[in-house]
DNA sequence: CTCGATCCCTGGACGC
DNA sequence: TGCGTCCAGGGATCGA
């Protein structure tokens, strides 16, 4: 599942690996993921590849004029700014494979590059996104995100936390307050700041907050280091698995004993997300109960209007 | 403003 | 072996 670390490290690669390509064609199949998928059949064609750099979950994949083949010329770079915009969701992958290389299953895009390999994207539940956008349209459609998790500073954090009542889970998945952080490294961190997570953040004291913040950082920077956490089948662009998944703390530790005071581990439903937590050294605050994890979903009874 | 519920989607786990 | 059911969760959306 990939989150900040998932993505980072996915972006790192492809930096490595297409990075100044140009683009000859393109070829898509199912394509309810993309925004518009004409518009991305009409401008790829022709441009080379950029910076590939990590936002939030999304990667930006640059994209310039394909440089005219007389050297020298740096001025006019004319769409300064375009790009491509891609999320992964829960299954996506974005990786270069030879053109001789079988097409694995789910394979939705395919960008012919000009030294004869594909960059392939695939994407079983297809839960990612694609766009491609222009200049000011990316410009307004990441202003949509909070602050970058590594990058924030100790006074923009307390104030994004300190101005909600909403759970201190819910902030952190909440993409217009941090980006980047997802269920995996919600939970860790919470867990390394001894926080429960369904306290409201207007009732964290600037302690905890710090000790939030900085666990959060702190955990996110190991975790790219080990390139990320595969707890199903998340793999990068070179096609291999993350190894941060063997130091959770809290995540997918239901039942087993905590590190740091050996009381069980709990999960519960919070922000519509399975929470783990350890009751002993992230007690909850005078009020907050949380429900036990909803064993059943009701079946829809019919829905036949909309 | 904040919440839960629902939906999108498929693979994998599990019960029978 | 196979079928039905549940579950995973990022994000959008809707109604309470």
């Amino acid at each position: 599942m990939p989150e900040l670390p998932e993505v980072e490290t996915v972006a790192r690669g492809l930096q490595a690996s297409v990075a100044g390509r140009r683009v000859l064609s393109v070829l898509l199949r199912k394509t309810d993921f993309i925004d518009d998928p004409a518009l991305i059949e009409r401008e790829l064609p022709g441009k080379r590849i950029g910076r590939v750099e990590r936002y939030g979950k999304f990667m930006l994949l640059e994209l310039d004029e394909a440089a005219p083949a007389a050297g020298g010329e740096e001025s006019s770079r004319s769409p300064r700014g375009a790009a491509l915009l891609v999320h992964l969701g829960m299954t996506g992958n974005l990786a270069p494979h030879f053109a001789d290389q079988q097409t694995e299953k789910h394979t939705h895009v395919c960008f012919l590059l000009d030294d004869g390999r594909e960059l392939r994207y695939t994407d079983a539940r297809r839960f990612g996104r694609m766009a491609y956008l222009s200049g000011e349209t990316l410009a307004a459609e990441l202003q949509r995100f909070g602050a970058d998790p590594l990058e924030v500073s100790r006074e923009e954090f307390a104030a994004r936390i300190a101005s909600s009542r909403a759970r201190i889970k819910a902030l952190l998945l909440d993409q217009t307050v941090l980006r980047g952080v997802g269920n995996i490294y919600a939970d860790e961190s919470l867990w390394r700041a001894r926080i429960h997570p369904a306290t409201p953040g207007s009732r964290l004291n600037p302690q905890q907050t710090e000790r939030l913040r900085k666990a959060l950082k702190a955990i996110l920077l190991r975790a790219i280091q080990m390139r990320g956490s595969t707890i199903s089948d998340f793999v990068d662009s070179n096609g291999e698995s993350g190894e941060y998944q063997q130091h959770h703390r809290a995540y997918g530790r239901e039942g087993r004993k905590c590190y740091r005071c050996g009381s069980r581990i709990e999960r519960v439903t919070l922000a519509g997300r399975s929470s783990h937590f350890c009751p002993g050294c992230q007690p909850a605050p005078r009020g907050v109960r949380p429900r036990k994890k909803t064993t059943k979903r009701k079946r829809p009874v019919i829905s036949s209007k909309r």
